[in-house]
DNA sequence: ACCTGAACACCGTTCAAGT
DNA sequence: ACCTGAACACCGTTCAAGT
């Protein structure tokens, strides 16, 4: 006989999902126990029945957001095209949910990143990589997304969010002095549209050009 | 005329200083305004009479971490090698002070990694890379080197500090199943001796390959 | 000008008491 | 079994009062 409940009832995958949307909506700094309690129409203690504490709730969360959708098969494409694929599935996602990004670097969400690390493991074996370069380069891969990710976060919860990432851009560098900062200030200076999502592929091809040069070499 | 102190007086240098010994020795929980205030033999209050708020203060500790000793010049060696030297110096300076991995990736922060990217965009220019890319591609070099920072940064806070991050993958990849992340654990398996400054290493090196191919090919 | 420390407005987390 | 909400042990920050 399974269990009686009330239809409000609290449960694991409620409290997650309250918590993905008070994240979205205001940010990494608007969810508190008290505030998720209160949207939740219960006391901060109830929580603490279905979640260990803040840290799981937002690993959680993170794995939720993560693995939403199908995750988009691999077959009949270049492990190239693959790895492209599931980096900017993370790019998008961060993008979406700012707040992932600050916590895919963190330990409890280790699960989550493994996961994403095994992803493009695969691809890289794909691609031929000797067995002693894998780990590495799978590695720097991941590290190239997660930096991204972190940075994106970290402007997300601190900057003016109606400011887009070009303009945060041509004002902080507005502040540098060009004399001491000649190659940012020049760089400034040309950039008219930028776009963000552009720029982390141009990264990651820049990664793939590399695996293949250096694989070829060896 | 000068004015006059005690020799014991408080200032913005010396408590910086007193943050970054904090910070070291405890962590960035460590750190809290009380216990600064304590170890300094005055209140709380007294510090934001020098400093704003802790924002400002874990980013003057950052900015004053990063940029003791004199920058190596970058004169008479290849861009490549000097583009190692400035990433090694960021990464030597999270291995020592792994919390400034966190405030790389914070707004107050952004100065001291612009400066970072001014150094590494020059170096990029003297690799010759055409000016539609190089704003790309100092990016990724600078993207790779947060990513790294955070990811350490974020096991330093929470891992147990007793653990290598040798030992701290294999117990992480020994809780997967090996059937879901083959990948993971054929690399676990081949890790005996895993040093992580050559693995941040042989990620620049992929970038600095990719450069180099796809430079020659436009 | 600079310092003191009590007080304010929060946190995450616990736990006795309820149903 | 699950929920409630007051209470505990903290935070960062402010500010009247001192020197």
């Amino acid at each position: 006989m399974a269990t009686v409940r009330r239809a409000d009832a609290l449960s694991r995958d409620r409290i997650v999902a309250a918590a993905i949307e008070m994240l979205d909506a205001t940010g990494e700094n608007g969810l508190t126990f008290r505030s998720l309690a209160a949207h939740l129409r219960t006391g901060p203690g109830a929580i603490y029945w279905h979640v260990a504490n803040k840290d799981e709730l937002l690993a959680a969360a993170t794995d939720a957001v993560l693995n939403r959708g199908t995750p988009a098969s691999e077959a009949g494409r270049s492990p190239q095209d693959a790895i492209r694929a599931i980096a900017l599935t993370v790019y998008d996602a961060v993008e979406a949910h700012p707040w992932i990004g600050t916590q895919l670097v963190r330990l409890a969400s280790q699960r989550v990143v493994f996961r994403v690390f095994e992803r493009i493991g695969r691809q890289v074996q794909a691609l031929g990589v000797a067995p002693g370069d894998q780990f590495n380069w799978a590695s720097a891969l991941l590290y190239y997304m997660t930096g991204v990710a972190a940075q994106n976060a970290g402007l997300a919860r601190e900057a003016d969010p109606a400011l887009s990432r070009h303009d945060y851009f041509t004002s902080v560098t507005a502040a540098l002095d060009p004399a001491d900062f000649p190659f940012t200030s020049s760089v400034a200076a040309q950039l008219e549209t930028h776009n963000d999502r552009e720029q982390f592929l141009a990264g990651i091809d820049l990664l793939l050009a590399g695996i293949t040069t250096l694989n070829d070499s060896r």
